[in-house]
DNA sequence: AATTCGATCAACCGCTCACCG
DNA sequence: TCGGTGAGCGGTTGATCGAAT
Protein backbone atom coordinates (compact mmCIF):
# COMPACT_ATOMS: atom_id res chain seq x y z
CA UNK A 1 0.00 0.00 0.00
CA UNK A 2 1.36 3.39 0.64
CA UNK A 3 4.76 2.61 -0.71
CA UNK A 4 4.00 5.84 -3.52
CA UNK A 5 1.57 3.98 -5.31
CA UNK A 6 -0.47 6.65 -7.26
CA UNK A 7 -4.32 6.05 -6.70
CA UNK A 8 -5.22 3.98 -9.92
CA UNK A 9 -7.80 6.49 -11.14
CA UNK A 10 -5.53 9.45 -10.23
CA UNK A 11 -4.38 8.89 -13.82
CA UNK A 12 -4.17 11.23 -16.37
CA UNK A 13 -7.28 11.02 -18.88
CA UNK A 14 -8.93 8.88 -17.45
CA UNK A 15 -13.32 9.16 -17.39
CA UNK A 16 -14.65 9.34 -13.91
CA UNK A 17 -18.48 9.20 -12.97
CA UNK A 18 -21.26 7.91 -14.06
CA UNK A 19 -20.44 5.52 -17.24
CA UNK A 20 -22.05 5.85 -20.97
CA UNK A 21 -23.86 3.50 -22.18
CA UNK A 22 -21.45 2.69 -24.73
CA UNK A 23 -18.86 2.20 -22.35
CA UNK A 24 -21.10 -0.21 -20.74
CA UNK A 25 -21.61 -2.05 -23.97
CA UNK A 26 -17.68 -1.96 -24.27
CA UNK A 27 -17.42 -3.91 -21.04
CA UNK A 28 -20.38 -5.98 -21.41
CA UNK A 29 -19.17 -7.50 -24.57
CA UNK A 30 -15.27 -7.70 -23.76
CA UNK A 31 -15.90 -9.06 -20.71
CA UNK A 32 -18.88 -11.82 -22.22
CA UNK A 33 -15.68 -12.56 -25.02
CA UNK A 34 -12.61 -12.35 -22.80
CA UNK A 35 -13.84 -12.58 -19.48
CA UNK A 36 -12.07 -10.28 -16.58
CA UNK A 37 -8.68 -12.39 -15.67
CA UNK A 38 -7.01 -8.74 -15.19
CA UNK A 39 -9.21 -5.45 -14.44
CA UNK A 40 -5.94 -3.70 -14.83
CA UNK A 41 -5.28 -4.50 -18.59
CA UNK A 42 -8.92 -4.94 -19.40
CA UNK A 43 -9.97 -1.12 -20.20
CA UNK A 44 -6.96 -0.90 -22.23
CA UNK A 45 -8.05 -4.16 -24.31
CA UNK A 46 -11.24 -3.41 -24.48
CA UNK A 47 -10.80 0.65 -25.36
CA UNK A 48 -12.22 2.00 -22.07
CA UNK A 49 -10.71 5.13 -20.67
CA UNK A 50 -11.16 3.94 -17.25
CA UNK A 51 -9.10 2.45 -14.66
CA UNK A 52 -9.56 -1.27 -13.85
CA UNK A 53 -11.10 -0.64 -10.70
CA UNK A 54 -13.46 1.28 -12.04
CA UNK A 55 -14.93 -1.17 -14.85
CA UNK A 56 -14.63 -4.16 -12.12
CA UNK A 57 -16.93 -2.11 -10.15
CA UNK A 58 -19.41 -1.26 -12.76
CA UNK A 59 -19.51 -4.66 -14.15
CA UNK A 60 -20.18 -6.16 -10.28
CA UNK A 61 -22.45 -3.69 -9.48
CA UNK A 62 -24.29 -3.17 -12.24
CA UNK A 63 -23.73 -5.14 -15.56
CA UNK A 64 -23.14 -8.55 -14.04
CA UNK A 65 -25.36 -10.70 -15.86
CA UNK A 66 -26.85 -12.29 -12.47
CA UNK A 67 -27.81 -9.48 -11.04
CA UNK A 68 -31.48 -9.43 -9.41
CA UNK A 69 -32.64 -5.77 -9.64
CA UNK A 70 -35.64 -4.27 -8.01
CA UNK A 71 -36.30 -4.06 -4.08
CA UNK A 72 -35.19 -6.86 -1.47
CA UNK A 73 -37.76 -8.57 -0.75
CA UNK A 74 -38.50 -9.02 3.41
CA UNK A 75 -36.81 -11.91 3.51
CA UNK A 76 -33.84 -10.95 2.05
CA UNK A 77 -34.08 -7.96 4.12
CA UNK A 78 -34.37 -9.96 7.39
CA UNK A 79 -31.44 -12.02 6.32
CA UNK A 80 -29.32 -9.13 5.93
CA UNK A 81 -30.43 -7.85 9.09
CA UNK A 82 -29.28 -11.71 10.61
CA UNK A 83 -26.46 -11.50 9.05
CA UNK A 84 -25.31 -8.00 10.03
CA UNK A 85 -25.96 -9.02 13.56
CA UNK A 86 -23.15 -11.26 13.21
CA UNK A 87 -20.88 -10.29 10.70
CA UNK A 88 -20.81 -6.81 11.18
CA UNK A 89 -20.15 -4.70 8.06
CA UNK A 90 -18.99 -7.62 6.29
CA UNK A 91 -21.07 -6.44 2.74
CA UNK A 92 -18.69 -9.11 0.70
CA UNK A 93 -19.86 -11.82 2.76
CA UNK A 94 -23.75 -10.73 3.83
CA UNK A 95 -23.72 -10.17 -0.09
CA UNK A 96 -22.51 -14.14 -0.51
CA UNK A 97 -25.48 -15.51 0.74
CA UNK A 98 -28.01 -12.71 -1.39
CA UNK A 99 -27.60 -14.40 -4.66
CA UNK A 100 -27.99 -11.72 -7.20
CA UNK A 101 -27.50 -8.83 -4.81
CA UNK A 102 -24.16 -7.09 -5.06
CA UNK A 103 -22.26 -6.02 -1.67
CA UNK A 104 -22.68 -2.41 -2.49
CA UNK A 105 -26.21 -2.85 -3.00
CA UNK A 106 -26.41 -4.31 0.94
CA UNK A 107 -24.64 -1.29 2.09
CA UNK A 108 -26.75 1.12 0.63
CA UNK A 109 -29.89 -0.36 1.78
CA UNK A 110 -28.02 -1.55 5.18
CA UNK A 111 -27.62 2.50 5.69
CA UNK A 112 -30.66 3.70 4.48
CA UNK A 113 -33.36 1.28 5.70
CA UNK A 114 -31.67 -1.33 7.90
CA UNK A 115 -29.78 0.64 9.75
CA UNK A 116 -33.05 2.56 11.48
CA UNK A 117 -35.36 -0.34 11.11
CA UNK A 118 -33.00 -2.13 13.62
CA UNK A 119 -31.43 0.21 15.80
CA UNK A 120 -34.22 3.21 15.64
CA UNK A 121 -30.98 5.17 17.53
CA UNK A 122 -29.48 5.17 14.39
CA UNK A 123 -32.00 6.93 12.30
CA UNK A 124 -31.80 9.87 15.30
CA UNK A 125 -28.21 9.41 14.97
CA UNK A 126 -28.32 10.71 11.81
CA UNK A 127 -30.91 13.35 12.49
CA UNK A 128 -29.46 14.23 15.93
CA UNK A 129 -27.34 16.71 15.05
CA UNK A 130 -28.46 17.73 11.77
CA UNK A 131 -28.60 16.42 8.07
CA UNK A 132 -26.05 13.65 7.03
CA UNK A 133 -23.61 16.08 5.12
CA UNK A 134 -23.50 18.10 8.27
CA UNK A 135 -22.75 14.84 10.61
CA UNK A 136 -19.93 13.95 8.09
CA UNK A 137 -17.96 17.04 8.77
CA UNK A 138 -18.26 17.29 12.76
CA UNK A 139 -17.28 13.93 12.48
CA UNK A 140 -14.30 15.40 10.25
CA UNK A 141 -13.58 17.79 12.88
CA UNK A 142 -12.82 15.53 15.07
CA UNK A 143 -15.84 15.85 17.22
CA UNK A 144 -17.56 12.80 16.45
CA UNK A 145 -16.65 9.64 17.42
CA UNK A 146 -19.69 7.82 16.47
CA UNK A 147 -18.69 4.54 15.92
CA UNK A 148 -19.46 2.77 12.52
CA UNK A 149 -22.99 0.76 12.48
CA UNK A 150 -21.98 -2.30 14.64
CA UNK A 151 -22.59 -5.72 15.30
CA UNK A 152 -23.42 -4.62 18.84
CA UNK A 153 -25.13 -1.53 17.82
CA UNK A 154 -27.83 -3.87 15.93
CA UNK A 155 -27.38 -6.23 18.04
CA UNK A 156 -27.77 -5.27 20.97
CA UNK A 157 -30.78 -2.66 20.60
CA UNK A 158 -32.76 -4.70 18.10
CA UNK A 159 -35.12 -7.79 17.46
CA UNK A 160 -31.53 -9.10 16.92
CA UNK A 161 -30.25 -9.23 20.13
CA UNK A 162 -29.46 -13.13 20.45
CA UNK A 163 -26.07 -12.53 19.20
CA UNK A 164 -24.21 -13.85 21.77
CA UNK A 165 -21.45 -12.01 20.73
CA UNK A 166 -22.70 -8.76 20.25
CA UNK A 167 -20.74 -6.51 22.04
CA UNK A 168 -17.46 -8.04 21.10
CA UNK A 169 -18.05 -8.16 17.75
CA UNK A 170 -19.35 -4.93 17.69
CA UNK A 171 -16.10 -3.43 19.11
CA UNK A 172 -13.86 -5.68 16.54
CA UNK A 173 -16.13 -4.52 14.13
CA UNK A 174 -15.60 -1.16 14.66
CA UNK A 175 -12.43 -1.00 15.91
CA UNK A 176 -9.83 -3.22 14.89
CA UNK A 177 -11.55 -4.85 12.02
CA UNK A 178 -8.38 -7.00 11.47
CA UNK A 179 -9.42 -9.22 14.06
CA UNK A 180 -11.26 -11.40 11.74
CA UNK A 181 -10.96 -14.77 13.32
CA UNK A 182 -13.01 -13.00 16.36
CA UNK A 183 -15.77 -11.57 13.86
CA UNK A 184 -16.02 -15.07 12.18
CA UNK A 185 -16.89 -16.79 15.34
CA UNK A 186 -20.76 -17.19 14.47
CA UNK A 187 -23.66 -17.32 16.79
CA UNK A 188 -25.04 -21.09 15.82
CA UNK A 189 -27.88 -20.16 17.31
CA UNK A 190 -28.93 -17.48 15.08
CA UNK A 191 -28.46 -19.82 11.99
CA UNK A 192 -31.94 -21.71 12.22
CA UNK A 193 -33.41 -17.92 11.55
CA UNK A 194 -31.51 -17.93 8.50
CA UNK A 195 -34.00 -18.69 5.31
CA UNK A 196 -30.86 -19.96 3.25
CA UNK A 197 -29.15 -22.09 5.44
CA UNK A 198 -32.19 -24.80 4.72
CA UNK A 199 -30.06 -24.94 1.83
CA UNK A 200 -28.25 -28.23 2.03
CA UNK A 201 -25.60 -26.78 0.21
CA UNK A 202 -24.93 -23.94 2.18
CA UNK A 203 -21.93 -24.28 4.80
CA UNK A 204 -21.07 -21.53 7.01
CA UNK A 205 -17.91 -21.39 6.45
CA UNK A 206 -18.87 -20.10 3.38
CA UNK A 207 -19.58 -16.73 5.32
CA UNK A 208 -16.76 -16.96 6.84
CA UNK A 209 -14.62 -17.68 3.59
CA UNK A 210 -15.62 -16.26 1.04
CA UNK A 211 -17.17 -18.38 -1.44
CA UNK A 212 -14.46 -19.43 -3.67
CA UNK A 213 -13.53 -17.21 -5.85
CA UNK A 214 -15.35 -17.82 -8.67
CA UNK A 215 -14.68 -14.67 -10.26
CA UNK A 216 -16.68 -14.41 -13.42
CA UNK A 217 -13.30 -14.72 -14.46
CA UNK A 218 -11.33 -15.06 -16.91
CA UNK A 219 -13.90 -16.93 -18.11
CA UNK A 220 -17.21 -15.88 -18.49
CA UNK A 221 -17.50 -19.71 -17.50
CA UNK A 222 -18.01 -18.57 -14.17
CA UNK A 223 -21.09 -19.28 -13.88
CA UNK A 224 -23.68 -17.33 -12.08
CA UNK A 225 -24.41 -19.55 -9.42
CA UNK A 226 -20.98 -19.97 -7.96
CA UNK A 227 -20.64 -16.29 -6.95
CA UNK A 228 -23.23 -14.89 -5.29
CA UNK A 229 -25.50 -17.98 -4.36
CA UNK A 230 -23.38 -20.32 -2.04
CA UNK A 231 -26.39 -19.73 0.51
CA UNK A 232 -29.11 -19.46 -1.88
CA UNK A 233 -32.46 -18.04 0.05
CA UNK A 234 -35.45 -19.42 -0.68
CA UNK A 235 -36.17 -16.18 -2.76
CA UNK A 236 -33.85 -17.21 -5.45
CA UNK A 237 -33.79 -15.43 -8.34
CA UNK A 238 -34.53 -15.84 -11.77
CA UNK A 239 -33.34 -18.87 -13.36
CA UNK A 240 -29.70 -18.05 -13.12
CA UNK A 241 -28.23 -17.62 -16.10
CA UNK A 242 -24.67 -18.71 -16.90
CA UNK A 243 -22.80 -15.04 -16.47
CA UNK A 244 -22.70 -14.81 -20.51
CA UNK A 245 -25.82 -13.50 -21.48
CA UNK A 246 -28.35 -14.62 -23.27
CA UNK A 247 -27.21 -15.10 -26.94
CA UNK A 248 -24.74 -13.94 -26.16
CA UNK A 249 -21.72 -16.39 -27.39
CA UNK A 250 -22.92 -16.49 -30.54
CA UNK A 251 -23.32 -12.80 -30.91
CA UNK A 252 -21.36 -10.93 -29.35
CA UNK A 253 -20.89 -7.31 -29.94
CA UNK A 254 -17.79 -6.84 -32.16
CA UNK A 255 -15.83 -4.29 -30.17
CA UNK A 256 -14.44 -1.83 -32.40
CA UNK A 257 -11.19 0.40 -32.17
CA UNK A 258 -11.30 3.71 -30.02
CA UNK A 259 -9.06 6.53 -31.31
CA UNK A 260 -7.49 7.04 -28.41
CA UNK A 261 -4.52 9.29 -28.46
CA UNK A 262 -1.37 7.03 -28.79
CA UNK A 263 0.05 9.06 -25.57
CA UNK A 264 -2.68 8.65 -23.46
CA UNK A 265 -2.13 5.34 -22.74
CA UNK A 266 1.25 5.89 -22.13
CA UNK A 267 0.85 8.26 -19.99
CA UNK A 268 -1.41 6.26 -18.63
CA UNK A 269 0.62 2.99 -18.18
CA UNK A 270 3.86 4.86 -17.52
CA UNK A 271 5.18 2.95 -19.83
CA UNK A 272 7.07 4.57 -22.11
CA UNK A 273 4.66 4.99 -24.16
CA UNK A 274 5.21 1.60 -26.37
CA UNK A 275 1.70 0.34 -25.70
CA UNK A 276 -0.71 2.89 -28.09
CA UNK A 277 -3.86 2.31 -27.94
CA UNK A 278 -4.28 1.63 -31.12
CA UNK A 279 -1.58 -0.90 -31.08
CA UNK A 280 -3.12 -2.38 -28.63
CA UNK A 281 -6.43 -2.35 -29.35
CA UNK A 282 -4.74 -4.41 -32.58
CA UNK A 283 -3.43 -6.80 -30.82
CA UNK A 284 -6.34 -6.76 -28.34
CA UNK A 285 -9.03 -9.44 -29.84
CA UNK A 286 -11.69 -7.48 -29.02
CA UNK A 287 -12.18 -5.01 -32.01
CA UNK A 288 -11.12 -7.39 -34.51
CA UNK A 289 -13.80 -6.29 -37.03
CA UNK A 290 -14.96 -9.91 -37.84
CA UNK A 291 -18.46 -11.70 -37.52
CA UNK A 292 -19.95 -11.55 -34.40
CA UNK A 293 -20.01 -15.30 -34.01
CA UNK A 294 -16.70 -15.94 -34.30
CA UNK A 295 -16.49 -16.30 -30.68
CA UNK A 296 -15.60 -19.85 -30.14
CA UNK A 297 -12.56 -18.55 -31.88
CA UNK A 298 -11.48 -15.67 -29.64
CA UNK A 299 -8.90 -15.87 -27.68
CA UNK A 300 -8.40 -14.21 -24.36
CA UNK A 301 -5.80 -11.31 -24.98
CA UNK A 302 -3.81 -11.79 -21.63
CA UNK A 303 -3.96 -15.62 -21.79
CA UNK A 304 -7.58 -16.00 -19.85
CA UNK A 305 -9.75 -19.04 -21.22
CA UNK A 306 -12.55 -17.75 -22.58
CA UNK A 307 -15.44 -20.67 -21.47
CA UNK A 308 -18.40 -18.76 -22.23
CA UNK A 309 -20.65 -21.10 -20.55
CA UNK A 310 -24.09 -21.31 -21.79
CA UNK A 311 -26.83 -20.21 -19.39
CA UNK A 312 -29.61 -21.81 -18.69
CA UNK A 313 -32.11 -20.77 -21.50
CA UNK A 314 -34.83 -19.41 -19.46
CA UNK A 315 -31.83 -17.12 -17.80
CA UNK A 316 -31.42 -15.41 -21.04
CA UNK A 317 -34.67 -13.73 -21.12
CA UNK A 318 -34.88 -12.35 -17.68
CA UNK A 319 -31.50 -11.06 -17.96
CA UNK A 320 -31.88 -9.32 -20.92
CA UNK A 321 -34.94 -7.64 -20.54
CA UNK A 322 -33.86 -6.34 -17.08
CA UNK A 323 -30.47 -4.91 -18.27
CA UNK A 324 -33.02 -3.65 -21.18
CA UNK A 325 -35.26 -1.93 -18.66
CA UNK A 326 -32.46 -0.64 -17.05
CA UNK A 327 -30.97 0.85 -20.01
CA UNK A 328 -34.13 2.45 -21.20
CA UNK A 329 -34.91 -0.01 -23.76
CA UNK A 330 -37.35 -2.22 -23.04
CA UNK A 331 -40.68 -2.26 -24.86
CA UNK A 332 -42.28 -3.68 -27.60
CA UNK A 333 -41.03 -2.62 -31.35
CA UNK A 334 -42.61 -2.88 -34.33
CA UNK A 335 -40.60 -1.43 -37.15
CA UNK A 336 -36.93 -1.68 -35.97
CA UNK A 337 -35.53 -3.08 -39.23
CA UNK A 338 -32.39 -4.92 -38.11
CA UNK A 339 -29.42 -4.39 -40.15
CA UNK A 340 -29.58 -7.33 -41.96
CA UNK A 341 -26.90 -9.05 -44.31
CA UNK A 342 -26.91 -11.46 -47.07
CA UNK A 343 -28.48 -14.23 -44.80
CA UNK A 344 -30.38 -11.98 -42.77
CA UNK A 345 -28.37 -12.02 -39.55
CA UNK A 346 -26.65 -9.11 -38.08
CA UNK A 347 -23.54 -11.26 -37.38
CA UNK A 348 -23.33 -10.34 -41.12
CA UNK A 349 -23.54 -6.61 -40.05
CA UNK A 350 -19.94 -5.60 -41.18
CA UNK A 351 -19.08 -3.00 -38.55
CA UNK A 352 -21.81 -2.29 -36.05
CA UNK A 353 -19.90 0.33 -34.38
CA UNK A 354 -21.28 3.15 -37.01
CA UNK A 355 -24.82 2.33 -35.19
CA UNK A 356 -23.56 1.97 -31.94
CA UNK A 357 -21.60 5.37 -32.10
CA UNK A 358 -25.60 7.01 -32.59
CA UNK A 359 -27.22 4.57 -30.05
CA UNK A 360 -24.39 2.26 -28.82
CA UNK A 361 -26.95 0.61 -26.62
CA UNK A 362 -29.87 -0.46 -28.69
CA UNK A 363 -27.38 -1.14 -31.39
CA UNK A 364 -25.75 -3.84 -28.46
CA UNK A 365 -29.38 -5.27 -27.95
CA UNK A 366 -30.18 -5.20 -31.40
CA UNK A 367 -27.19 -6.90 -32.55
CA UNK A 368 -26.34 -9.02 -29.40
CA UNK A 369 -28.24 -10.91 -27.46
CA UNK A 370 -31.76 -9.47 -28.35
CA UNK A 371 -31.44 -11.01 -32.37
CA UNK A 372 -29.70 -13.82 -31.32
CA UNK A 373 -32.65 -14.62 -29.08
CA UNK A 374 -34.93 -13.61 -31.92
CA UNK A 375 -33.75 -16.72 -32.90
CA UNK A 376 -34.83 -18.94 -30.63
CA UNK A 377 -37.84 -20.86 -30.64
CA UNK A 378 -40.59 -18.98 -29.04
CA UNK A 379 -39.18 -16.03 -28.32
CA UNK A 380 -41.34 -13.33 -29.29
CA UNK A 381 -39.98 -10.37 -31.44
CA UNK A 382 -41.59 -8.08 -28.42
CA UNK A 383 -38.88 -8.29 -26.68
CA UNK A 384 -36.71 -6.44 -29.32
CA UNK A 385 -36.47 -3.00 -28.05
CA UNK A 386 -36.49 -0.05 -30.37
CA UNK A 387 -33.74 2.38 -30.38
CA UNK A 388 -36.67 5.35 -30.51
CA UNK A 389 -37.55 4.43 -27.16
CA UNK A 390 -34.50 4.94 -25.61
CA UNK A 391 -34.13 7.79 -23.74
CA UNK A 392 -30.40 8.47 -24.20
C1' DA B 1 -44.70 26.97 -9.19
C1' DA B 2 -40.50 27.31 -6.88
C1' DT B 3 -37.58 25.98 -3.37
C1' DT B 4 -35.78 23.11 0.21
C1' DC B 5 -34.67 18.95 2.23
C1' DG B 6 -34.07 14.14 2.74
C1' DA B 7 -33.45 9.62 0.65
C1' DT B 8 -31.27 6.84 -2.51
C1' DC B 9 -27.71 4.82 -5.12
C1' DA B 10 -23.76 4.67 -8.28
C1' DA B 11 -19.17 5.55 -8.09
C1' DC B 12 -14.77 6.80 -5.95
C1' DC B 13 -11.06 6.42 -2.53
C1' DG B 14 -7.98 4.37 0.51
C1' DC B 15 -6.66 0.44 2.57
C1' DT B 16 -5.70 -4.56 3.16
C1' DC B 17 -5.17 -9.07 1.42
C1' DA B 18 -3.36 -12.52 -1.49
C1' DC B 19 -0.60 -14.00 -5.00
C1' DC B 20 3.57 -14.32 -7.64
C1' DG B 21 8.33 -13.79 -8.99
C1' DT C 1 11.46 -14.66 2.68
C1' DC C 2 10.50 -10.38 0.78
C1' DG C 3 8.79 -6.95 -2.14
C1' DG C 4 5.75 -5.63 -5.81
C1' DT C 5 1.35 -5.82 -7.94
C1' DG C 6 -3.47 -6.57 -8.69
C1' DA C 7 -7.87 -7.71 -6.69
C1' DG C 8 -11.19 -6.99 -3.39
C1' DC C 9 -13.44 -4.75 0.55
C1' DG C 10 -15.52 -1.23 3.30
C1' DG C 11 -16.31 3.62 3.99
C1' DT C 12 -17.46 7.85 1.95
C1' DT C 13 -18.98 11.13 -1.47
C1' DG C 14 -21.78 13.40 -4.77
C1' DA C 15 -25.49 13.56 -8.10
C1' DT C 16 -30.18 12.88 -8.70
C1' DC C 17 -34.91 12.39 -7.64
C1' DG C 18 -39.10 12.88 -5.13
C1' DA C 19 -41.69 14.61 -1.26
C1' DA C 20 -42.65 18.35 1.63
C1' DT C 21 -43.15 23.17 2.37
Amino acid sequence: MGKGRAPCCAKVGLNKGSWTPEEDMRLIAYIQKYGHANWRALPKQAGLLRCGKSCRLRWINYLRPDLKRGNFTAEEEETIIKLHAMLGNKWSKIASCLPGRTDNEIKNVWNTHLKKRVSPAGGEERGADGSKKKKKKAAAGGGAEEPLPSPSQSSSTTTTTNCSSGDDSGEQQSNTSKEEPDDDELDLENLDMMPMLDDPAFGFDMLVDPVPPAPYGPAVSVSVSAPTSPCASSTSPPPAPACAPPGVDDHLLVLTEIDIDHELWSIIDGDGGASACTVAAAEAPAPAPASCCQLSNAEPPSGGANTTSHGAEEGKEWWLEDLERELGLWGPVEDYQYPTGPHGLVADHPDPLPAMVDDPVSCYFQAGPASAMLQEPGYSAAAVTSSNQMGL
